[in-house]
DNA sequence: TGAGATAATGACTATAAAGTCATTATCGTC
DNA sequence: GACGATAATGACTTTATAGTCATTATCTCA
């Protein structure tokens, strides 16, 4: 009837071999799928549209959805902010060029799309999660909190700073970085924080109660 | 057998018929259940269980699931804020000292418990519901950035304050705020945060920003 | 006080998605 | 280039829960 080869029914794509290759490709699928929909509806077999598998391939390498998504949610936070301490214990400058800095690179880190996923489920999911919650704790708030102090303990060492409420609970220093992640988490499609133009705001703030001794 | 008159079987506890109190108690109920599980973990049976009822009993009263979670995230946000604005168009002290008042009141209105359940509910759902992000896009953040830009736009005026980044965003001011609430969402088991103590450092921080001619 | 109106019930259906597993295709090896 | 090991498949089972509806109990008012 037709003069040019038709693939007549459903053009089933070949298999491909990789079991190397696969977990990842799980799990940045899950990653994906978890942070728009969040973890319950999440279908594992959108999961494994996105990742060009079958729903029962996913079974060959996790155990259960749940595995999967503690899987997804431990990969690559810590890398991420390794660099951090390091710059601290080398600095040499004054202390507000030495937080300005700490800022500017939190919203670098935290505006990397696949960190700024992460970010998202554990917005989203970190109450519903208490062994997730607790992971992060561990790894970023425990942490950041010891960056913060640190660098509070410097600048009153070095009396650039005076104690105060504010030496006594520094985390209100990143107050608006969260504020922006989560803003962008809620209203990404009205009105999407422009990353660099709240940095200078933040930064300007911080320069106004801090930055009189530089 | 038994002295005593006990109910032998099943307690069938007694039907009521509350047609005007219904509505508001299974709101009240799916607000506790959402914000705990999130909307597609929650199950209607449960909300119902929660409110003294039987599921069947939710759909006299709500069309669907959605329906519902949208009554409750309808509740109750606007007149929680509603005072602000009048605060600002009567106040004739300091800029620093009416800010240091709107950020009081936030922490103030934010830690009551039920508008704590509704700002969980918008950090894990707004992303996955436009229609919910919108309505409080218009009610919050509308209204905010309006009292916010009239403060400031006050500050310029009499003088207290100058044009700076800061001025151009002044949402940086409420990021600790912000900041807090995400906290209590998510590490509320773990650590805690305590409004009063934040809030002195939040104050602090404007003061030490805002505050040199009060 | 009894009859009509309807709020509430709970047993039911429909559906969607997690998880299973026998079968099939791929690939490295001999 | 056939063979064995196993990665991948897809059809299947199970389970959970949203939503329906005929029945039952409560309340109102004539």
């Amino acid at each position: 009837m037709s003069m040019v080869e038709t693939t007549p029914e459903k053009t089933a794509k070949p298999r491909r071999r990789r079991k190397e290759a696969r977990p990842q490709e799980i799990i940045a699928a899950g990653l994906a799928e978890f942070a728009e929909r969040g973890f319950a509806a999440t279908r594992l077999e959108d999961v494994a549209a996105r990742a060009g598998i079958v729903k029962g391939t996913i079974y060959r390498y996790f155990d259960s959805k749940e595995t999967l998504f503690e899987a997804a949610l431990s990969s690559g936070i810590g890398p991420a902010f390794e660099a951090l301490p390091e710059i601290v214990a080398d600095y040499d400058g004054s202390t507000f060029d030495l937080i300005r800095l700490l800022i500017s690179r939190l919203y670098e880190t935290l505006f990397i799309p696949e960190v700024e996923l992460l970010a998202r489920i554990i917005i989203s999911e970190g109450h519903r999660f208490p062994a997730v919650a607790e992971l992060y704790y561990r790894l970023l708030v425990g942490k950041g909190r010891d960056i913060l102090r640190r660098i509070i303990e410097r600048g009153l060492a070095r009396g650039e700073l005076l104690p105060s409420p504010l030496s006594a609970t520094p985390e209100v220093l990143i107050g608006p970085v969260v504020m922006a992640i989560v803003w962008n988490t809620i209203f990404d499609r009205l009105d999407p924080i422009e990353p660099r133009r709240f940095l200078e705001a933040h930064l300007d703030l911080l320069e106004k109660a801090l930055g009189r001794n530089g």
